[in-house]
DNA sequence: ATAAAACTTTTACGCGCGTAAATTTTCGGT
DNA sequence: ACCGAAAATTTACGCGCGTAAAAGTTTTAT
């Protein structure tokens, strides 16, 4: 490989021998060009290593190749997984994925749809903050901005909505809790930041009644996004004040349940299944940790890779402009029997 | 807020009254424009809502504001952690971050590089794969970009290297170890993902033989980046032989210790300090989950803030056109005392 | 071989903005 | 009120590439 700089599409198209329009095209896509154009375009490639400048192809581009993916937090095991399966997913199709963490804070949501919208990405992967999300500045973004929704919806914004089906999520593990032993009573945070506490609380309490039992929810004090810490302080004081009316808590997400498992450990409170443990825990989420907890925490696990095949496969038809009326697909998740409940 | 979109410098020049020209000096820095001419601006900023195309502003200033910042993986809470205090600190100092992960693959790095390359950034803060690392490509990347490597060095390739003092880690936390109960023996992988493995085990050695200890390392198989999982596979198989000469084990790192963990819980061999427990296990790192192991684990913590700091700065002063000699910083770490060793 | 179809080349313009040079306006000090 | 300096304006060009139109060339089908 020669060390010549070549500055511009100019200088490349003429020690290739092509003419520049036609190299042009060739990068816009190497197929519209004939095979043997093709083929001394793609020699001279290697030979002169040559990359279009980014900045004045999307400025004259219609439609970029960039896609922005957003998440709440990137800190977060669950949100970094599912962020790394989104964005590889668009290396495949050929976009050119940014990842953004709104870092659980509303102003940085914000700020990060401002930039996106900077970018002019062809279309973004959004799982917004939740219940902090800035309605109206995420609905005009998706006004200007092909945006799917995924994780947590937001009302019918955007191109449509891909996520996990809290309610099986709940109902399931609810179900396989009071079939193994006692009705478990739900663990959750006062106000949560992830707005699918709210439906996995409900989804706890209808299937407790459904199945003829009394729903018992302990809320706990706490804000912002250190779910284990705020779970481990306000299990002490759950397990301290005898606030769990049954030896089963069903914790709202994985994190909370380690949060608790630390605690347990720490008041020397044993957990598990076995005849000489005094509380079952489990968790939803199907977090990357999970498996490593003491003991190892039986949960409901997220499809990551359903959930982030969907998303982008639906984003990337909309992108090709393939027009669907809103839609929402919620997908099950698996059960996951350790330990822990 | 009007709702008119303005389409160019042009249209928001004339309305506000000002020059082209003049305004972009403004978006450039506002502090090079007369006070009043200032404030008309951005008068009209407020009314207008107008932001310069992107992509035209970088295609012509040589210096972009664009910094990328990359990490092996983002999958990892430790990097997933240090990543969002760098990007913070970039934001605060008026630039424009971008977040890489390598997906602990080198072709994965080689292609951020790429990557990298066609974004123009004015800077990079870089977290090599280590052992994985391209050293050719990398070198010849840190040529043409201004690249700050943290983390883990390799060779002086870069402006400057800024990481954790791996010799005071090891050996501060070996040495209260033996102070504190029986001398470690030092729990790695065969093939370590991470380069700085190598250093931490020889400050063991070194630290154990000033000490006048005889050294022991246990070399677990396992190849990639799910150090969890082998090392819960390796320790169980280390527990079964006996393969542990003393009852203290010090980790390479925090998460090989809570697979670790987890290996001890599942064959019911107690760990802590407690008089009753069978071993102590220690970590290096200061993962954000070694607070909720149980026992929480005995590690010796990162300075995140202090390393990210003094990269950021480090780099913002080569960007802003302080040239200096390629240097080493190498960060303390504090001892964080928990119940497992 | 010939005509039609497909592809390239040439030419030319525009994108939105940075930036330099020359000129004019504005400002503070006297 | 006057003058010099500082700032703003006008004018003009260039960045690297997309893209359109017209003309030329190659390929494919008949």
């Amino acid at each position: 490989m020669a060390n010549d700089k070549i500055k511009n599409m100019e200088e490349f198209a003429a020690l290739s021998g092509i003419s520049r329009p036609t190299v042009s095209k060739y990068f816009n896509d190497p197929e519209s060009v004939r095979p043997k154009t093709r083929a001394r375009i793609e020699e001279a490639l290697q030979e002169h290593d040559y990359r279009p400048n980014m900045y004045a192809v999307n400025q004259n581009r219609k439609l970029t190749k960039n896609i922005g993916i957003v998440v709440p937090s990137l800190v977060d095991p669950y949100f970094a997984e599912i962020a790394r399966n989104l964005e590889r997913r668009c290396i495949d199709a050929g976009y050119r994925p940014t990842l953004f963490s709104a870092h659980g804070e509303t102003h940085h949501e914000v700020d990060v749809l401002m930039t996106l919208r900077s970018i002019k990405p062809s279309g973004v992967l959004l799982a917004p903050l939740g219940r902090a999300t800035d309605r109206a500045v995420l609905e005009k973004f998706c006004d200007d901005v092909p945006t799917l929704i995924f994780d947590s919806s937001v009302e019918q914004f955007g191109l449509a909505f891909v996520g996990s089906d809290n309610n099986q999520f709940t109902t399931h593990i609810t179900d396989y809790l009071c079939r193994t032993g006692e009705p478990p009573c739900f663990y959750e945070m006062k106000t949560p930041a992830n707005p699918n506490a709210h439906r996995r609380r409900q989804a706890y309490i209808e299937a407790m009644e459904s199945f003829g039992l009394t729903p018992h929810v302990i809320s706990i004090d706490g804000e912002g996004w250190e779910f284990e810490e705020i779970s481990r302080l306000g299990g002490h004081k759950a397990l301290e004040e005898g606030a769990f009316p049954t030896n089963t808590v069903l914790c709202s997400n994985d994190r909370l349940a380690i949060g608790l498992l630390t605690a347990c450990y720490e008041r020397g409170v044993k957990v598990g299944r076995q005849p000489d443990a005094v509380i079952r825990v489990a968790g939803q989420d199907g977090h990357p940790y999970s498996r490593f907890t003491c003991p190892p925490l039986t949960t409901i696990s997220h499809d990551y890779d359903a959930v982030s095949k969907t998303a982008a496969n639906a984003l990337f038809d909309a992108i090709e402009g393939q027009v669907e009326p809103w839609k929402s697909t919620r997908i099950e998740g698996k059960l996951i029997l350790r330990d822990s409940a």
